[in-house]
DNA sequence: ATGAATAACTTGCATATGCAATTATTGCAG
DNA sequence: CTGCAATAATTGCATATGCAAGTTATTCAT
């Protein structure tokens, strides 16, 4: 990318660790809507961005949770959740039931969306699969492991520790 | 998180390769959120998201370039491309020349443009060191080498292979 | 008890993303 | 020369994303 300079200063300390070249961001960017494609291409053959499969694997295995909680969960805004809801409410996977307190509310699963989520969880195993096959299964642990370390070391000041994901 | 299962069962395979837990793409998802806001922070401070350096960055480098070979060479989809150069276009960062032929255009980096340019990097660099010693150098390495590995194999196969990135 | 701070969502605004369909222009075959 | 396929960019539609502001509802201090 960034053309490649003759290293006619600094005579080269001898096991230097490299710095990292381009943009992490940019990379990351990049990597994301191949992967996203990749999965999204299997998960459309059931109807279902894959964004709404991780969100409604979440509400199925958290429970009637209220938004924010779960917003927080996922390690998104809350107005992006409330909005990534609509269309699996729209679908009648979903369901917004009134909270204990008159302006929280508790996000419900369905049983068209149990039965969605089943479905699609299927599609979702064979993507991860191929994907698995497509790089490599080393690789995608490393992937794991290297993304999962990096969001514990940029964890936003205000968030709670406890939730295991 | 992982708990360590003393070798009970399985003692056959001495390295056995464990399976990915998780979802590939909701990891990625997590961490592109939390870095783009890092890299973002960073970046607001001169008016401008990380998405937009990134594609003035391009702009520049790639010098007069039709949107649909940028498109190409950010790996992204021709209409993303042209709606992301809008706000630049309208910031007088870029201008949309016409090209070669009456159908297509030359995309070209202005003065303000190059000046914003190096603004701009100059707060990426803040945002890449920040990030290299929040994750550490070796780290952030490692996630380079991945994701670059991992584009390279998830190539489209429409896609030209001669391009160095 | 009442007004201020707080809490929990939601909405407005702007951008990012991609697929499908459109528009405009070429190029080619007949 | 006409008509149709191919090319290049854009627009329509739907979703994803987050910040700031707005709306209720609750809590708390005086």
């Amino acid at each position: 990318m960034q053309a490649e300079k003759p290293p006619t200063e600094t005579a080269a300390p001898p096991a230097a660790t490299a710095l990292p070249q381009g943009c992490t961001n940019f990379k990351l960017r990049q990597l994301m809507r191949r992967v996203a494609h990749h999965y999204d291409a299997e998960m459309a053959q059931c109807g279902l961005k894959t964004t709404q499969y991780s969100l409604l694997s979440h509400v199925l295995k958290l429970g009637p949770i209220r938004p924010g909680d779960l917003a927080g969960a996922m390690k998104m805004d809350a107005s992006t959740l409330t909005r990534n809801l609509r269309p699996l409410v729209d679908a009648g996977w979903v369901t917004l039931e009134p909270g204990a307190d008159a302006r929280s509310r508790l996000v419900h699963i369905t049983d068209a969306g149990r039965d969605k989520r089943v479905e699609a969880q299927r599609r979702w195993k064979a993507a991860q699969l191929a994907l698995n096959d497509a790089l490599g299964v080393e690789r995608v642990l490393a992937l794991h492991t290297l993304v999962d370390d990096a969001l514990a070391l940029l964890a936003l000041p205000a968030q709670e520790p406890g939730d295991g994901e």
